[in-house]
DNA sequence: GTTTTTTTAAAATAAATGTTCTAAAACTAA
DNA sequence: TTAGTTTTAGAACATTTATTTTAAAAAAAC
């Protein structure tokens, strides 16, 4: 997952990835298959055990303080110096590079977190802290379409600074 | 350039674009020197020939409406069914896989648009259509950080017709 | 403790990759 | 026309790629 999530699918050889985890090269693809069961299984892994934790902060929160708490956390990591950006949207370029199980499981990913962002902000709606005319559903949308923003404009490392300062500009849209 | 838009700079073999553009080999080598230098130059071509006359909005326009313009333009053409993103900016998530020279010339291209932008903001400023209070330059930012979010959200062929209503919301972050 | 199964290391394979070479063809200048 | 230069087609090269095979080593089952 390491190596895709550096390099990206087509960039990443199986001789890195065995060279980068010590495992064997027959063993890995009695596991795996091929290459792109290697990878689909690296998505996999990267939405249960790495980026899974991180949005479960809008499960457990699942209203305004949550979205807050999310979007900082997704700034914040972006201002980093060794920042990444998201194994899943950094393939949103290189689609149909990608097999199509693993294209389908990018979009997925994405829709699924776009769903509990909408979810809290329909709660928060309820709650009274965003207006009674607000379009969650658009909101929710405007919220990972921005996260998609991060994932590009992270990489430019003498701009990347900047992002946080985005957080109060997004809030008051959703909130006003 | 059509074949490292389409599939990106890894996913592109020369026999590709040999196949695409019925060039020889031996006088692509003789004109470019190498992939690199091939890809170097489609960046160049796009920035001069492809996307330079569109965001020629902005210079001819270096005022609110154009950055209205600009912004309108860059969500339509997100919401077509053909869209591929942007070459440069499709190539952010796999910069080390590209030749310094041509990451520099991805980021250089990103921080001109984004100085047109500011310019742009600034004269809206003096005309009075913007705030007085208001942070050019970090407006500027959100401006192309939204354009990097178009690049790789407009993937999502089901999510990507939500795009131009987010043109609303980030004009009234502008002009508010 | 022997047999059976699984895992390993490493060589082998076949195709694709980026790049260069060769010799013929096409063009240019005198 | 002739001599010189450039371009072409396409084979040749070396490397890398994903994947499979082989035979030995390790583990599990009986």
């Amino acid at each position: 997952m390491g190596v895709f999530w550096q390099n990206g699918y087509k960039a990443t050889s199986i001789s890195d990835v065995v060279r980068e985890t010590g495992l064997n090269t027959a063993s890995m693809y009695k596991e795996f298959g091929d290459k792109e069961g290697l990878f689909s299984a690296a998505l996999d892994h990267y939405r249960d055990h790495v980026i899974g934790p991180r949005y479960r902060i809008l499960i457990d929160n699942p209203n305004l303080e949550g979205v807050e708490m999310f979007l900082r956390n997704v700034f914040l990591g972006a201002a980093k110096s060794e920042y990444k950006g998201c194994l899943m949207m950094n393939h949103l370029a290189q689609k149909h590079v990608i097999s199509p199980e693993a294209a389908e499981q990018v979009g997925a990913f994405c829709a699924e977190v776009e769903s509990l962002v909408e979810t809290a902000l329909r709660n928060a709606q309820a709650d009274g802290d965003i207006g009674p005319d607000k379009d969650t559903a658009q909101l929710a949308s405007f919220v990972i379409f921005c996260v998609h923003g991060t994932v590009l404009y992270g990489r430019h490392d003498e701009k990347k600074h900047v992002i946080p300062n985005f957080y109060d500009m997004i809030m008051r849209e959703i909130r006003e």
